[in-house]
DNA sequence: GTGTTGACAATCA
DNA sequence: CTGATTGCCAACA
């Protein structure tokens, strides 16, 4: 019957990063690493491509660099988010971050910290 | 099939 | 803190 199914659910692994984005708590973020690595496939790249494609349609602030650093081109607006959700920020320096060691927030781990 | 690019990450200077 | 370098994986020309 068919050689190849044309299987596009918008990509399964696309459905399933913006579930996890959609899991993020407010006041909390997930580096892109930490989505790939809690999928347990993939790359923080992919994810990134994810996030490029459909991260309009999630609460894409929640997503940023494992530094605590936010998006290339959406450093602004991302901290605008920040401030109304109440992220821990770490504004040692010129540039604002948001507080890894406190803000990162993994599945259902309850023992975090 | 190869080379380049990308909303990345970790390490070194 | 900034910059450069390497590793990683997928999409694209």
């Amino acid at each position: 019957m068919n050689h190849k199914d044309t299987a596009d659910p918008v990509d399964s692994y696309t459905d399933r990063v913006l579930e996890v984005v959609e899991r993020i708590p407010a006041g909390r973020v997930m580096s892109y690493g930490d989505i790939a690595d809690y999928l347990g496939d993939g790359g923080p790249r992919q994810v990134g491509r994810v996030m490029a494609l459909w991260g309009s349609a999630v609460a894409w602030w929640r997503v940023i660099h494992a530094d605590g650093s936010p998006p290339a081109g959406h450093e602004r607006a991302a901290h605008e988010h920040y401030v109304a959700e109440a992220t821990p920020l770490r504004s040692s320096g010129p540039m604002a971050r948001v507080d890894m060691r406190r803000a990162r927030w993994l599945g259902d781990s309850v023992g975090r910290r």
